[in-house]
DNA sequence: CGTACTTTTGAATCGCATCAAATCTGGTGG
DNA sequence: CCACCAGATTTGATGCGATTCAAAAGTACG
């Protein structure tokens, strides 16, 4: 869940006064493939999609969120190259494209702030897909802790469901996995909804202890 | 592998003036953890990897790069977060931090332009989390396909092996799945080291022909 | 021609997905 | 307060697909 003031407040004023508030139900479009991009979005609550239908039917995603600026690609396209849905009842903030890109020409704070904003994002899914890349549970754990968090310590933003599905893993093969680890002494978990886990040893030792 | 010119051709010249190139050895560190930044680096050839050691001493690989602007994290940080490694022989050019800084601050057409590139590579790796969150290798390579290709089909700029490394598999684990596939009718594959996959088939449907 | 690499196939194993079901949890309304 | 519900959490059993180890065949290149 974001807050639409605490977003609104990082952008300039004039960019603020003529961006909305809109709610999405669920399968609601915000555009086409094709459209003409009117605004930028940024996703407060539910769930967006951008979607490509394949040539055979099949549903290609190429991006969710839950939380942030949404299809940023259309800052420097002609037309839209997917389908924009809300997956779930949604709210979202427009910010009018022609506002935004102005806001990025004159205002070099902004500019400075949005391109953070990039290079975070950009930092975030690099470890993100080494991180789908491992191939067992603990040790995709292992690396989110290390990466999200400070000195093996982490606090879950979420569900542990929802972790897994971040991880890439069902959420069964989440909780076999941390139960194993914490029983092996790797790890140790404090809390329900917000969790904290502190690596304490090394993934690759003492993973063998009990296979009865 | 990247050309040197053609990527100094895309920067101010006063820039362009300063940045040097630089060729590693295997195993060599741009730079360590805590140190201040003084470079932004784009890979011409070999491999870059950003890398934490964790507590329990495993390493944490954050990115690996084969080409392209590599640390771009570190224009807006006071010290790196992990060490930078060359994990083969590597070319690299070197910008200048200070100078790189000053470009995006005083040409706008260069600050357009990395904004772009930034908000594409977020395209990208978004893209690219979505499918390594796909379980099985048929739909990793359909999404594949249908997300870096246009109308099904794709060059690949690398080869197999490379190729299966990038989409989270062994190598054996992807010519397995393309063979079984090209051999269901699903898609066709053309040459030998880039090779055209286009989409033919529904990866859901008919694609249990055969299990002998 | 020989070396290094990719491509390909085989067999065995392991871990995750899947389906199923029970328990626990927080929150709602009676 | 308690019954009840929706969701998260947990455990079990089974099967499949990828990994792993191994090795052969193909290919590029000096």
């Amino acid at each position: 869940m974001g807050d639409a003031h605490t977003v609104l407040a990082a952008v300039p004023r004039r960019l603020a006064d003529c961006t909305r508030q809109r709610r999405l139900k669920r399968g609601q479009a915000l555009f086409r493939i094709d459209d003409r991009p009117q605004h930028i979005f940024f996703v407060l609550s539910g769930e967006l999609r951008l979607i490509r239908t394949a040539s055979s039917g099949a549903e290609i995603v190429l991006h969710r969120s839950r939380c942030g600026f949404f299809a940023e690609a259309s800052l420097d396209a002609e037309t839209y190259h997917c389908d924009g849905i809300a997956t779930s009842d949604s709210d979202v903030l427009d910010f009018p494209l022609r506002g935004f890109r102005a806001a990025l020409e004159d205002d070099s704070g902004f500019s400075h702030a949005f391109r953070q904003h990039l290079a975070r994002e950009v930092i975030k899914l690099r470890a993100r897909s080494e991180r789908l890349s491992l191939k067992t549970a603990a040790e995709r754990v292992v690396h989110f802790v290390e990466t999200e968090g400070r000195d093996g310590i982490v606090a879950l933003p979420y569900s542990k469901k929802a972790w897994a599905a971040d991880l890439g893993l069902t959420h069964e093969a989440l909780y076999r996995a941390l139960g194993k680890m914490e029983q092996a002494g790797m790890i140790s978990i404090e809390g329900s909804n917000s969790v904290e886990v502190s690596i304490v040893a090394d993934p690759r030792k003492s993973f063998d202890t009990d296979n009865a």
